[in-house]
DNA sequence: TAGAAACCTGACATTGACGTCAGAGGTAGC
DNA sequence: GCTACCTCTGACGTCAATGTCAGGTTTCTA
């Protein structure tokens, strides 16, 4: 497929696809023109990025794992870093309950308050 | 207290708190002379904006919100917004767990492969 | 076989949350 | 009062993941 239908299939722009090739995240062959074309997997990996990147992971930690991922074989120091990626996501996650729970109580307050007419007491 | 006890104690930047308050997040006193003099509460805000920029709210959002956090009233417009950031909060954690699963298999993958010598079957 | 739509490379612009530096003034311990 | 450290404002730099634009080629559709 072509790039913009990759983009259209994965809610990527095409801008960004471009940029994934240049950090060497996604390959493509090309036509005798010059054009992208992708396989159908393509789509996989495109998400599996989003998806890293979601969980605030640069693309040169992105780049370092990939072949792991993809082959299941993993050095030594790269599994070390996967386990580090690891934790920072617990973290993060444990982080965002937490929040929650913060965001939970300040909407309370303020649709009781809101309810009734009266300020909460301040925190 | 000053700025940099302010830094020390809430282990964010002078160069950040001086940027909290160009945002309008954090207020201090002034001393005569010009220096920033802060109470003893402001190392909870400070931590409170932390943990808001952690869930990748921005700091126009934080100012709107940040009223309502402290006195427990909210206007339906800003409740709504709340709302919205909760969901919001609540889709990242989905996320980041689903990451966490990827990364647990991939882990658990490579760290067999590297065991057994045999690289895992790719997928 | 037009003409529109998609694609190419290359380069500069953007965004947000700061880092960093310069030059000047404030503060605290000895 | 010296000295070392802290603080001030203002301004420019940074970084990563794109957006955007220009100027040109390719591909699809009527």
């Amino acid at each position: 497929m072509r790039i913009g239908e990759l983009a259209g299939r994965t809610g990527v722009s095409v801008r960004a696809l471009r940029y994934y090739e240049e950090q060497g995240l996604l390959t493509s062959e090309r036509s005798e023109s010059g054009q992208r074309r992708y396989a159908a997997n393509a789509v996989d990996r495109v998400r599996l990025i989003q998806q890293l990147y979601g969980a605030g992971i640069s693309s040169a930690s992105i780049l370092e794992m990939l072949p792991c991922v993809l082959t299941g074989v993993a050095a030594p120091d790269v599994l070390a870093k996967l386990h580090g990626h690891r934790s920072s996501v617990v973290q993060q996650i444990e982080e965002l309950q937490e929040t929650l729970l913060q965001l939970d109580s300040v909407i309370a307050g303020a649709t009781e308050a809101y309810a009734t007419g009266k300020p909460c007491p301040p925190r």
